[in-house]
DNA sequence: CTAACGTTTGTCCAATCGGTCAAAAATTTG
DNA sequence: CAAATTTTTGACCGATTGGACAAACGTTAG
């Protein structure tokens, strides 16, 4: 009976409308957070019925849970590449703008592990702790590295990261308040490419007047 | 019978019960969002039973919405004051501070309102293309005459202000996750004066190394 | 005292929630 | 084809939801 693989084996049709419900449910949840969110919201998204949903996922819980593992391996993937096997400031560089992208392509994915950490992260606390505290831990050592190494200016690191977080986060998690204060001219699909043009600009040299 | 003043008149016990529903409704909002909180919840939170609850405020939105009004007042107050009659980059710095404090002093209502944009803002959008896009608008003015009279870096006002409002916001908002990643020793009670020294630096100088 | 008024609560209600279940329908297998 | 298996659905369940309501309670003014 077993075909030999690890994962629990499934038919076509299982992979294909499981596929369908995390679709539609990462829409539901990133809107109207967990609690806030209903089976049957999610079963009329992805187009079935509720019991015809509950069939693939056997409890709402199930559906998160599956939609959060994959978010943070893909999530975390950025920060993942960032090495020092190039130029300090390059790096960071580019991981900024790798955020800000992810933020432009997968706004869902971020509001949804947004609505987990303002909620207290209680389905995600262990691996906050664990997993994402090692690799941060693990950077911040790099990027002091450099400091160290006069490549980039003496700072705290952790905060560093935090700070490329929030600013590139921000323009997924609170898009509508973005969109609102910049009007329909300027916050058209020009917004990411300004926003990239700040970032980059604060990042390097700050506000302080050029000579 | 009336006393004179304008807003609707309510006996002493009144105001004070409204006061103990509406701090209450901060921690459960807060923390639940609007659809994830339940009057029984709020009603534990302030001591008294649901009937008696819905005695000072009729419906669940009443109170959602009396809290968001008091909340933008002073959520906003921080940006008000900026003006430029001070020195411009004393005049960013001491707003960044403030805004720093507000996270610090005040990281329920920031977690309301993030709430309330995660979830599109449904309840409040008028007043952010309304009266806060005005509100920026002015003071992107404002900073932008700084720009032209060299007085800091040119870059773009609206986007300096989302990403004071980001990194800031952010300690209030991602505490869980800020508190996780630095573990017991640096994510004690002075992770805000680090946080206050790194953004004071990055908001001058960036990350370029010195000379 | 009593009447009037403001406050509090127990009880109840319809709607919605997450989830079950048996049976029908569709698909795959022999 | 027919049997076995997988997929889908309508009906239903107990629990919880936001809210209504009348009765009880407390307080104050005359």
């Amino acid at each position: 009976m077993n075909t030999g693989t690890e994962a629990p084996r499934r038919t076509r049709i299982q992979q294909e409308k499981r596929e369908l419900i995390l679709e539609a449910a990462l829409e539901v949840f990133s809107t109207h957070g967990f609690r806030g969110s209903t089976i049957d919201q999610i079963a009329e998204a992805a187009g079935m019925s509720k019991p015809n949903l509950l069939y693939y996922f056997r409890r709402k819980e199930d559906i998160h849970e599956t939609l959060m593992q994959r978010l943070l391996d893909t999530w975390l993937a950025p920060l993942r590449e960032l090495d020092d096997i190039g130029d300090p400031m390059t790096e960071l560089r580019s991981y900024i703008r790798r955020k800000l992208e992810m933020a432009r392509d997968f706004p869902r994915e971020s509001r949804l592990f947004a609505n987990e950490i303002l909620q207290g992260a209680p389905r995600i606390m262990p691996l906050l702790a664990g997993e994402l505290k090692t690799l941060v831990d693990e950077k911040a050592a790099i990027i002091k590295g450099w400091m160290r190494a006069g490549k980039i200016a003496k700072t705290d690191p952790w905060h560093l990261i935090f700070s490329i977080w929030a600013t590139t986060q921000h323009y997924a998690d609170f898009d509508v308040q973005v969109r609102a204060v910049l009007g329909p001219n300027r916050g058209g699909d020009g917004r990411f490419e300004d926003a990239a043009r700040f970032l980059e600009q604060l990042f390097l040299e700050g506000l302080k007047p050029r000579g």
